[in-house]
DNA sequence: GTGCGTTTGTATGGTTTCGGACAGACAACG
DNA sequence: CGTTGTCTGTCCGAAACCATACAAACGCAC
C-alpha cells in the first residue's frame, strides 16, 4: 500500500492547493498507483486518460524530434501534477512523459476531474494557476538551454530531483541525465566529477547522492530559484 | 483606420477559431491599435490588462534572466493571441512579449474577455486549446534551443515572420535577431550571408526579403512545421 | 554632400560541446 | 568464481559558438 500523506497532510502540492471541498470530492476516485522508473506515462498525441499527482518521484516532460533525440523541457514532481493537457481538458497531449525518480503517485481519471473542475471555479482557478507555472517553467528552460552552461544545468536539475526524491541518495545515470539536458554523455561525466571534487555530490554507478545542497545550489543557475518562485507565487499563495 | 478583415473574414486566426455567436459578443469590445516595433506589450509579473489578437505583425514571448539576457520562448503571429495569462485570468503574467514586426491589432480588456469566456463553454474551450498549442509551442522551442543549428533556429525564425508579416520583406536587424535567438550578432551576420549566397533572402540594412519560401523551409528545422500542426490539429479543426 | 548613428562584414583566439571510441570498474547472476 | 551487462572515466579531432574588436557600408538629417 502507498502512504500517500505525510502526518495529516496529502504529500502532494497540487492536490493541497485545492479548495478543502473540492479535494474532499476528488479523494474516493484518487487512487494509488507505483510510479516505474522510465515507464512512460504518456506519448504524444495520445489521448490523456488520467492525471497523476506525485507524491514521491519525479517526472519529467520531454519533446521528442523526430530524429529519435528527446529532451526535457520540464520536470514534475511532488508539488505538481502530470499531463497539463488532461488538466486542459484536452483530446491529445502535446508531448511526452517519462518517470526518471521511481515513487508513487495518486491518479484519478481525467474526466472525472473535467467534470469537478467544471463544476468548482475554485478548483477551475488552481488548475489555471498551475497551467501558467508550468508555461512559465517551460518557457524558463527554454531559455536555461541557450544561455547556461552544462554544469549550472546539471546542478539545477539535482536540485528538482533532490527535492521530489524525498532522499538524499536516488538512481540516476550519466547516460540518462544526458539525454535529458540535451548533451553528449561524456560532458555529464566529466561534470559529475567536478561537482564531485567539489564535494557537492556523490555519484557511484548510477547512484548519485547529494552532499552540500546550498553548494549546488550556488553552482546552478538561476531558473531553479526563479520557478519555484514562480510556483510559490501563483500556487502555493491562494 | 486599422484595416482588420481581409474581405469579410477577420484576419486573426484566434478570433476565426471562436464560435460566431461569441465573436459577435465581442466585437463591440475589440479596439484597433497599433504594435510599435520593439514596443513591450507586457512585462513579466504585471497584471494583464489586455489581450491583444494581431492581425499584421510579430510579437515575441521572450524570458529574461537576471543579467539582463533576453531569449525568445515562442512567438505569436497573425494566428494567436497574446497574453496567456490574459487568456487564463491570472492575477500577473509568467514572461515578457515585444514586438518584433510592426503592424496592427485588435485588442480586448482581459475582464471582459474572461467573463464572456467564463459564459461561453465553447469560447473556454478554443481558450484551453490554444493555450495547449502554446505550451506546445515552447516545448518545441526549449528542444529546438538544444538541439538545432543556428542556421536551422535562423530559417524557422524567418519562416515565422514572414507569416505574419504579409509581406516578403520586412525589418529585422541581425542584432535584434541574434537577441531573439539567444546568440552573438557575428554568428548571425555569417548565417545571413550564407542564406542569401544560397539565394534563399536578401538582407540589406535591416530589410530582408524572402526570395525562396520553399528554401527556407527545406533549411529550417523541424520545429516550424511541428509546432504549425499542432495548432492545424488543435486550434484550427474544431 | 557631409556628418553621424546604425547596421553589416570580418577577424581572432578561446571555450564549449560534439561525435565517436575504448578501457576500466562495478554489480548482478548463474 | 567467472560471465555479462551496465555504468563511468578518459581521449581525441572536429565543429560550433563565444567574446571582443574594428572597419566598411548604408541612410537619414542637416
Amino acid at each position: 500500500m502507498v502512504e500517500y500523506t505525510r502526518g495529516d497532510v496529502i504529500a502532494n502540492g497540487f492536490l493541497r492547493a485545492l479548495p478543502p471541498d473540492a479535494l474532499t470530492r476528488l479523494r474516493p476516485h484518487l487512487e494509488p498507483v507505483e510510479l516505474v522508473r522510465r515507464q512512460s506515462i504518456y506519448a504524444a498525441g495520445e489521448d490523456p486518460a488520467y492525471i497523476y499527482f506525485p507524491i514521491r518521484g519525479l517526472v519529467s516532460l520531454v519533446k521528442a524530434m523526430s530524429d529519435g533525440r528527446v529532451v526535457e523541457v520540464g520536470a514534475v514532481g511532488v508539488e505538481g501534477a502530470v499531463c497539463l493537457s488532461g488538466l486542459l481538458a484536452l483530446p491529445e497531449t502535446v508531448f511526452e512523459s517519462l518517470v526518471q525518480l521511481p515513487g508513487a503517485a495518486l491518479r484519478i481519471k481525467s474526466a472525472l476531474f473535467r467534470d469537478e473542475a467544471a463544476r468548482d471555479p475554485g478548483m477551475a482557478d488552481v488548475v489555471r494557476r498551475y497551467v501558467a507555472v508550468s508555461l512559465g517553467q517551460i518557457a524558463q528552460t527554454a531559455a536555461c538551454n541557450r544561455l547556461h552552461s552544462l554544469e549550472e544545468r546539471c546542478c539545477r536539475w539535482l536540485l528538482l530531483a533532490h527535492d521530489s526524491a524525498r532522499d538524499d541518495t536516488f538512481q540516476l545515470t550519466h547516460e540518462f541525465l544526458a539525454l535529458m539536458l540535451g548533451v553528449q554523455r561524456p560532458g555529464v561525466t566529466i561534470t559529475a566529477r567536478a561537482l564531485q571534487r567539489a564535494g557537492l555530490i556523490n555519484y557511484q554507478n548510477g547512484r548519485v547522492t547529494v552532499a552540500d545542497r546550498p553548494g549546488l545550489e550556488a553552482n546552478a543557475c538561476e531558473c531553479y530559484a526563479a520557478v519555484r518562485h514562480q510556483y510559490e507565487a501563483l500556487v502555493e499563495r491562494r
